[in-house]
DNA sequence: CAAAATAGCACAATCGATGGTGCAATAAAT
DNA sequence: ATTTATTGCACCATCGATTGTGCTATTTTG
């Protein structure tokens, strides 16, 4: 039954075998034959033979004529946490459901780098783009500007396209409540000892801090600016500015609001180098789930954001015809120490 | 200087406005122009004209004639996990650095999805794939079989591509060995208090189990079948196993080897519903690498896999022009509790 | 100054699939 | 037995870029 034709089958190739037009091969093997009146038996035969010869359709050829791609893609800042790789997890069973080929890229957080990758994705008349966590959404969205590509932003809002973020005012207010709240009542930490550690000037992270100041006020009546420390979204300089806080106070800060899985790699590469007494006293919230990081020695609190309910609302604004751009809010969940959540790995079955 | 001309611009537009033919234009703005004895004013002229109305090359064509899209693939099982989503991130570091744009995707260690996604990935004419962590390698090896897709093996070895892999066999060695040594010389715990748990029937899995048993063997004289409990790679499989181990035993076994980090995530779950006594005197090794994982309340040591190694020599193997089809072995590494490396995030430059 | 060489570019076929249009053969209607 | 409808399909332009070939000026050589 397996023919071993060196080079792929196209269409014409099937059209001389079965001594039929290449559009009509076509149109059988595209499933418009019904549409074009073809009889059921030459249908039959023209997919028997390409089965027989194992004919699959040249994407790239389809994709210049429709002048669309079948393709599905999301744009991530990066791949390596859970928040993000979750995100590009559900993104892919939910695209695969629909039938359509997902791919996934990321673009460092670079302006640049986001923009130019996704011309590239237009390059490929890739029909649909979720682009998460995009430093300069706007400007992505200039690039397309004109192009039948839909795009929905997720996590970091824009103003050319609808976005779906988390509600980090609420998020916000949550964790640094349960944070200061673990202390029990009437052993609130002071306000000076109540401090967030990273993020950068983006939505998000401005969010997240208006909440963290607002419910830090409620509870504990005060509030600073020198507890705000942001280091950007990298280990690296939440590590640093962990080290400088330290050598100046000579302990940490008893309740530490780290604003994102991605600085809460900072604190660790901190306890690597201190010893255990150094986080005694310590409850740490952080604004991410990460399942391993929910099982540490002291209580860490997180966040987590609710990727499948974003992935499912951005895909119900894609198939909207004229989606209005607005930005949809997403209500984050508190998780409380030691807990191990199901993820989107759970939905896939294993075999022994 | 933005025109904003509603449809993208194409060689044919650029043709007209310049007084040129189209295969001028083309060879201009491909960069073949000198080889076509194109006068350096026409080129300027027309690159000029390309820049003002932002033309892009529509890749779908040109990939069809020119039958390759010049996308890189990487084929996961999962996103969702820190050693894959760190390949992903180590893969199109590499990839953007030779000027191609990588596509990843993920199959769920579903054969017959991995199949279909190969397939999907060849109709688009991908010059180069990396498959990491196939369950069925050969069978996609067989999909590709007479077609100019240059393949490579990672993780898991095949028989129809170059492999490169971990040496499983000394890291499961080397996991172990630590595992035992951490109680320390006189006190290790007797054999069969020496657990493996996860995996499957996998060829990694097979060489870990292979290490462990000979080093356990070395150090306590004996070894046990009983001893090896396969769950899959599933959490929630890993969990049940945990339970049902607990239930009978009483307790967890005083020295466990982990077989992968989805793995651990099962015994997050166990932990999630089990006081902390429960994990007194327990040694963990985790057969890959996890920050966060590495700072639990009890000792863990885990195997980092050279991802970058293995990457790095994917890419060397598939610039050759008649890969050998044969397997080569990366050293793993050995990573003591209470570690936070840097990975592929810190090349990521951030501002905050 | 004629012949040969070179520069500079245009032409047209091609990659593989799609879909509008039109034409012949058969079936249905009158 | 015509006319009209319908069936079943072939033809061909098209999507946008690439590339082998060839033609005409211009320049160089002898």
């Amino acid at each position: 039954m397996e023919h071993h034709s060196k080079k792929k089958a196209t269409i014409y190739d099937l059209s001389v075998l079965s001594g039929t037009s290449p559009s009509t091969v076509s149109a059988v093997l595209n499933g418009t034959w019904r549409k074009r009146r073809i009889k059921e038996s030459t249908a039959k035969l023209i997919s028997d033979l390409a089965e027989e010869h194992q004919y699959t359709a040249n994407l790239q050829a389809r994709g210049l004529r429709r002048s669309r791609s079948g393709l599905v893609g999301l744009l991530l800042p990066v791949h390596d946490n859970r928040y993000f790789s979750s995100m590009a997890q559900t993104f892919e069973a939910h695209v695969r459901s629909r039938g359509q080929c997902p791919v996934v890229v990321s673009a460092c957080r670079d302006p640049e780098e986001e923009r130019k990758t996704v011309e590239a994705l237009l390059a490929y008349s890739v029909d649909e783009l979720i682009v998460a966590g995009a430093t300069d959404p706007d400007g992505i969205g200039a690039v397309c500007a004109g192009s039948p590509l839909k795009i929905v932003n997720i996590d970091l809002p824009g103003t050319r396209a609808p976005s779906v973020i988390s509600d980090n005012y609420q998020g916000g207010r949550m964790l640094t409540e349960a944070i200061i709240r673990y202390f029990g009542e009437g052993n609130y930490p002071p306000s000076d000892e109540i401090y967030l550690f990273g993020g950068r000037d983006d939505h998000a992270s401005r969010e997240r801090i208006r909440g963290f100041r607002a419910i830090k006020r409620e509870l504990t009546g005060s509030d600073c600016d020198e507890c705000i420390i942001r280091t950007g979204y990298s280990p690296s300089t939440a590590q640093v500015a962990f080290e400088r806080f330290y050598e100046r106070a000579g302990k940490l800060p008893r309740a530490l609001f780290v604003n994102s899985s991605i600085n809460f790699e900072g604190l660790l590469r901190f306890m690597a180098h201190h010893p255990n007494e150094t986080f005694q006293d310590l409850v740490v919230g952080c604004y991410d789930y990460d399942p391993f990081g929910s099982f540490l020695q002291f209580p860490v609190i997180m966040i987590r954001q609710d990727v499948d309910g974003m992935i499912t609302k951005a895909f119900e604004i894609m198939s909207e015809t004229h989606p209005s751009i607005r930005t949809y809010l997403v209500q984050p969940e508190l998780i409380p120490p030691r807990t191990a959540l199901t993820g989107p790995l759970d939905a896939i079955r294993d075999i022994a």
